[in-house]
DNA sequence: ATTCTGATGTCACGCAATGTCATCACTCAA
DNA sequence: TTGAGTGATGACATTGCGTGACATCAGAAT
């Protein structure tokens, strides 16, 4: 019999995430998510650098599936080609849960400044994995810097639609479609 | 007489861009800021929400000059025809200090990980302020949204152009020729 | 002269976050 | 079989951030 229960990451996570649902983000300690968890404070912080990083575990999955999508793309296309074709992995894989697990937490971050501040890194971190993809394949830097913060603003946009739309039209019919009015719009 | 010094919150943030400079800002404390400016701790947490915010305390000026200029444009305009002629005024009033004080801020954020998510606060304001100033404009909210993010990344890419040229390419041309790219890169 | 206002100081406190050392199960090689 | 090594966790101490509560005092308002 193992000594620990398993998954110590994970029972920190939904712990976590529990009690920011049930008390709000500010109002929820480390020790209290620790306790739920079955484990101790510094243990928290071994897993995670700071109290809000427990919310955003699963962020580094999508520049690294970004960085991934570029590195297999045919040497042929240019980068916007490239991530327009990659958007329906990317919104397969990256958001597969449940909508309403999404906009639970898309409640919560919204709930305090420190999440919304938090939540800015994601996309940074898009644009920078974007960036040193596109440059790899030989794009100049500042081609392949602004077509990385397009990829990133189509990204953005279309999540932001696709938690505030009421109806359940499909991430990935949405990347296509902001991508589309990016595009007129850079044009007009 | 007064019964105190003036500008407080001046000598704060200056006590503390040169403790950052002298001593890193992971080893400055705010008692040691406040100490330098003659001031309790208590009062610098009256006028910075944290430390890092006396390090960004000129940022709200660039997102309010941004709506300013939205707001008195002709109606005839575009969205990104505002902001290609409001760029130079951006330019000239957001950045007047010797270039060294902002390479100097610059060097200081990059060496943090606090400050450098904390820098992303700007864009994102910039971007809301955008947003909102098209929008009452009459532009379809999404589109109003896209072009935000546009004119945002132009700025943003063209600061760190800026920043990182040798050269002293004045900042409203390298808006504009980012600008330029933007639009090549969108369209491609 | 009295009241009001606004900025500051003082004190106390909870909590975040980190360093350090101990603990214990499990692994693997001798 | 045993003993050293490994890795995750616990326990404890500490520092500094950030905030609430209340007092203080100059100048403005009336």
């Amino acid at each position: 019999m193992a000594r620990w229960q398993p998954d110590a990451r994970g029972r920190l996570e939904r712990a976590a995430f529990e009690l920011f649902v049930e008390q709000g983000f500010a109002a929820t300690t480390v020790p209290q998510i620790a306790e739920r968890a079955g484990l101790s404070t510094r243990t928290f912080f071994r897993h995670f650098a700071d109290k809000r990083d427990a919310l955003f575990a699963e962020e580094h999955a999508v520049p690294e599936q970004a960085a991934r999508i570029i590195a297999e793309a045919p040497a042929s296309l240019g980068p916007l080609q490239i991530v327009v074709d990659g958007f329906d992995a990317v919104a397969a894989a990256q958001f597969s849960r449940e909508k309403s697990y999404y906009i639970a937490r898309h409640r919560i971050i919204e709930s305090d400044d420190g999440l919304r501040e938090r939540q800015l890194r994601m996309p940074a971190a898009l644009v920078e994995a974007l960036r040193t993809g596109f440059e790899k394949r030989g794009s100049d830097p500042i081609d392949a810097l602004l077509a990385a913060h397009l990829t990133a603003t189509v990204f953005s946009v279309s999540i932001g639609r696709w938690l505030g739309s009421p109806s359940d039209e499909p991430l990935a019919a949405l990347l296509r479609d902001t991508f589309d009015r990016m595009r007129r719009t850079a044009s007009s």
